[in-house]
Order: structure tokens, then sequence, then C-alpha cells
DNA sequence: TTGAAAGCGCTAACAA
DNA sequence: TTGTTAGCGCTTTCAA
């Protein structure tokens, strides 16, 4: 019932501990006689190494596990994100520890705190909206930090994002090139720094073309479906309607999509790109990013700076790409299904 | 640099560090004096309890820490899962390792290695294709283990799935009523259990109407979108092709929707629910089983086996629905998009 | 090649 | 209320 530790390995194969110490870390200066006698007491009692011991002790430091900290695993974004993280840690050995922060500030603190309690190496982190002083702590006694898809206020260290105000311009001004000028932004809260860049976005592109931003035509903090549904019901009840939407995520995108009739009738561009987009009609078009890139360039940041290499904290920012399909084309009113 | 200890929070104190614990760990039997300088010193030098250490001396067993292991993260279904097994976690005061096998016996050993030498307390484990035996020794010595989605080859362990037969035998009896009589089956390894499950639900449909299967339209092993292409192709290029196909996962779907025309020229029922699944043309049928339940009970189940609750191996079998849209109707041949 | 002693950071058990 | 001693399971260091 108890798990075997070292010294009931060493009393079975009638060695020392430090023998056995030896023979399981695959440390050299063993006799094969004894290795072999010990391997065997191992299997015979199914011993297994306390790793949380061995760390403890050990001169060589670090615990070989890292903390990955997300909004919310359950969004395939930061699910891909995820994957890909964990897919490089398990290639460098190491095992990850995951919690969402639904982008609350006190959730993040308590699943930071109990990452960093168990010693994790390192953290990457999407930051929740508010400031991360807190993390000077943990990282001045060692623990490296990287964020990843939003930098962090009031922290300087490795950050992770994409080009969002340009994607997000370049959506907008691809809705301006098909003729819209009402064009609606519907966004998640604003203080959440890529939902800020975004709205920037489709500010630059109107601002580019002198067209003056309605805020009737602005909604920021969408956090639901209901939300959603919401805002885009009042939309459509302002006198001069959009004829146009630009969304500021995939969540949202959804949303918008589930309150309209098919074929859709209003033009949509999100941010985001979703499976089955090209499936729709008409087909969405969407600023796209890559997760997966994310994940293992914040991973590759964060295991290198473990690994001890300095330098001023580093901003990687990715591309974003817009991915035309047709949901952003221009159609009168009294529209006619196709 | 280094992590400060007890010690050095006492040295800081002046007290022993045997007070310092015992205000760290919110134990009772210290003057609030006392307390208040101790609480200052943690402060000043931004001391944190190291629970690897604490949970090695502490009678009260277990780390508060448990291992999860899936096929694959970035499928939105495990993601999902992994959500809610980790709000669950979270609730209670524990942290979640997170691994994926990719469906490889090797790496799932690896990863449950890992996790098992940091002292997890319970593991939620996908099981992959191989044997399990070796799970045996880890729970002889404490570990507590639930698997979900599917069985474990060898183990007799708390079990959670869904009724994978019954629901697939329903989406073939739906396409059966619409008059298809030649239905694909496209499936993944059918060593997994959960496809073999769903195999044998399309068996069962067939044979209820005296239908003999057909096994130039069924096809095993799809494991990559190429591979589903190429099976819809050699599909479509058999004598007397099949009107309809049951697709027997979510990636499977997809693959399939991304090699046909709009609209689609064949019938398809796919297992898994999709988003904007409803919104596609024609809007798709699907069988949906819910993972958020599926990982609050594994959840549920594993910490009341931590908690020390006994009693023989409980299989949980959920239920899953057929959504009917209408990607199922029977269309003859030369059918006009409409 | 092997083992004994000490100690990683913490807490149980006891003593003052 | 506070401190001392011992020891969790392991590895370092040094001696045999």
């Amino acid at each position: 019932m108890k798990r075997p530790t070292m010294k009931d390995v060493a009393r079975a194969a009638g060695v020392s501990p430090m023998t056995v110490s030896r023979v399981v870390s695959g440390d050299a200066g063993t006799s094969p006689g004894t290795a072999a006698k010990v391997e065997q007491a191992v299997r015979k009692l199914g011993y297994q190494r306390n790793d949380n011991a061995r760390h403890l002790r050990q001169k060589n430091p670090g615990t070989s596990t890292i903390g990955l900290v997300v909004d919310d695993l359950a969004n395939p974004f930061y699910a891909l994100m995820a994957r890909s993280v964990e897919d490089e840690a398990h290639r460098r050995g190491y095992v990850v520890l995951v919690g969402s922060t639904n982008d609350e500030p006190r959730r993040e603190r308590e699943v930071i705190a109990a990452f960093t309690a168990r010693q994790v190496d390192g953290l990457i982190i999407v930051p929740t909206v508010g400031g991360h002083a807190f993390l000077k702590q943990p990282m001045a006694s060692g623990t490296r930090v990287v964020c990843v898809d939003r930098p962090a206020e009031g922290l300087a260290v490795d950050t992770v994002t994409v080009d969002n105000r340009v994607g997000a311009r370049r959506a907008v001004t691809h809705l301006l090139d098909r003729g819209h000028t009402r064009i609606a932004y519907l966004g998640d809260r604003r203080e959440i720094w890529t939902q800020a860049e975004r709205h920037g976005g489709y500010l630059d592109a109107l601002t580019a073309r002198g067209i003056s931003m309605d805020p009737d035509l602005v909604r920021h903090g969408l956090r639901s479906p209901a939300q959603v549904a919401a805002a885009l019901l009042s939309l459509r009840a302002v006198t001069d309607p959009p004829t146009a939407v630009f969304t500021s995520n995939d969540l949202i995108t959804l949303g918008v999509l589930d309150g309209l009739e098919r074929p859709t009738p209003m033009a949509i561009v999100g941010f985001d790109d979703l499976p089955l987009a090209d499936r729709l009609n008409p087909p969405l078009t969407v600023v796209s990013q890559d997760p997966l890139a994310l994940g293992w360039t914040a991973a590759s940041l964060l295991f290198s700076r473990i690994e001890g290499i300095p330098s001023a904290p580093r901003d990687v920012v990715l591309l974003t790409h817009l991915i035309v399909r047709s949901s952003g084309e221009f159609h009168g009113p009294g529209r006619d299904p196709a």
C-alpha cells in the first residue's frame, strides 16, 4: 500500500541506499553484478523514484516542470496552443501543469501560486487584465516567465503576440473595399489587450478612409453568446443599420453566425479562423493567426531562459493573415438568397 | 536569486523555523505579535512555502496534484473535457498535470511515469490501445486511476464512457429510415475501443434491417485528413457507390466535409457534434456526446476515490443524442443544388 | 566499487 | 506559546 522507498529496495537487494540511488539514476560506478541485483529488487517491489524528494536535494536545480496558464483551455485557440507547448515540453523531458484563469485575476493568482509552490521552473501565461507585479517575486527567485497572446501589465518579460492591430485593420479595410461604410465592431472587454488592439485596427481603417466612427456601431464587453445575440439585435435596430460587422474573436464570430439567418443578411469578417468556415454560406472571411506557432515560440523562449540564456526581454510578433472567402461582399437591402 | 526558505524567514523575524511553519500554514498556537513579525518577514523576503518539501514530510498524505492524460489536447473534444476536469480540480484545491499520448502506448507510458514520479494523487486517463497492466504497480502504492472515453485493457478501474454503440446504431438507422441502403462507414483504427463500438453499432443497424454489410463500403484506420480524402475518393469509385456515409469521429467528419462539393452530394451523419454544424448546407446531423459531463464525472469519481471512498470499480455510461438536422436526407443521383 | 554521514525544506512529536 | 529533535526520500560529499 505504501510506496516502497530506496531503503526498501536496498534492504531487498542487500546493498546500501546509495547504491540503489546510483543504479536507479543511471550513474556510473556500480559493478554489473550489483546493478543487476538492484534492478531485480526494483522490479520485484515495483519501485519508482520519488522525483519530488530528488529535486529537493539535487544540486542541479529544477523540477523539469513548467506551468501553462491560459484564459480558457476549452477555447480551441488555447487548446491548440497548449498542445504545442506540451509537445515541446515533452520533447525536452518536462511535464506541464495547466490552468485556466477565466480571465479572473484572482483565479490567475491562485493558479500561479499553486504552481510556484510546486517549484515550477517556468511559467507560460496568457495574462489577465490586472497588473502583474506580483510575478516579480517568483521571478527574482528563479522562476522564468513568458507571456503569450498578450503582454502583462507592469512586467518586462519575453512576450509572444501577433500583429492584432494590423490584422484587424486589414479585415475592416477589406470590408471598406467592398463598398461598406456602415461597419460595426463587436468585441470582448476592451481592457483585454488583444481587444484594444483590434479595436484600434478597426479605427485605423476607418480613419484612413476618412470615415468617422459611429459609437452606435461599437459594442465592447461581449463574453457570452447571449450578450452577442443581444448586441446584434440592438445593432440591427439603429437608424441606418450596419451592412457589415467585424467580430473581434472566434467566440463572438460564432455568436453572430448563430444569431443571423441564412444566407447571412450582413457581411461579416472575423478575427480567428474556424473549422468549417469555408463551408458556410457564404464562406467566412477571417483574419487567422497560428496558435501552434504561438505556443511553440513561447515554449522555445521559455526553455532557452531556463537553460540560462540571458539578454533583455524579447518581444516576438507573429503575423496574421487575411483569408478572403466571401462573407465580406456587399449586398444591398432586400437581397435575395442565392 | 535563490528562493528564501523558512530558515531565512525565521532569522529575519527572530524566531524559530517551527514558528514560521505554524504561521505560514495557518496553524493555531502563535501569539498575534509573533505572527505579525513573521508575516512581515515573509513579505519582505517574498517567501513562499515549498510544497514539494512539505508533502514529503507531512503525515496527511497527498500532493494535491492529479494527472490528466488524453489522446490529443488539441482535439476540441478533449479540450472541453480537460477544462471540465481542471475546473473541478481547482474547486477542490488541486492542480493538474496534463499530457497527450497521440495514441502511442510508448508516449503514454512516459507521460504516466513522469506524473507518478511526481507523486500525483490520481490519474484520469484516456487509455491508448495497448494493455495497461503497468498501472497496477502505481495503483498498488496508492495512485488512484479513472478511465474516461474508453476502458483500459486488463485493468479494473472506474470508467466513464458513452453509449457509443447505441449512438452509432441510431445514426445509421436514421440513414436507413431516409431510404439509404448503400451506407459507408469511415472510422479511425478499429483497435480503439470507441471505434470498434461505433462500427458495431453500424453493423447492428444494418443487420436489424436485413442488409448485409458490404466490405467495400467500410474503411478503418483513418487518422489524417489526407487518409480521409483518399478513402472518400475510393468510396465514390466503387461500383454502386454509397449514397450516405457514417463518420465515426469529429476529425473524420471534418475531413469528409472538406472533400465534398457543396451542396453535399452524399448524405452524411457524424459522431460528435461540431460548432457551426447547424449552419452548413445542408445542416449536419450528428450523434452528440457531452465532453464536459464526461470530464466532470471522471473527476468526481477520482476525487471520491482519493478521499478514500472504497467499493468495486464503477462503470458509468453517459448517453448520446441524435441531433437531426438534415444532412441525412436521401437524394437520387443527378441531384440539383437547391 | 561501495557505504556512512549530512542535509535539501519542511513538519510531527515532544519538551520547555 | 515557543523551540528542539528527528526524519520524510533522496543525493552530495567524502571516506573506506
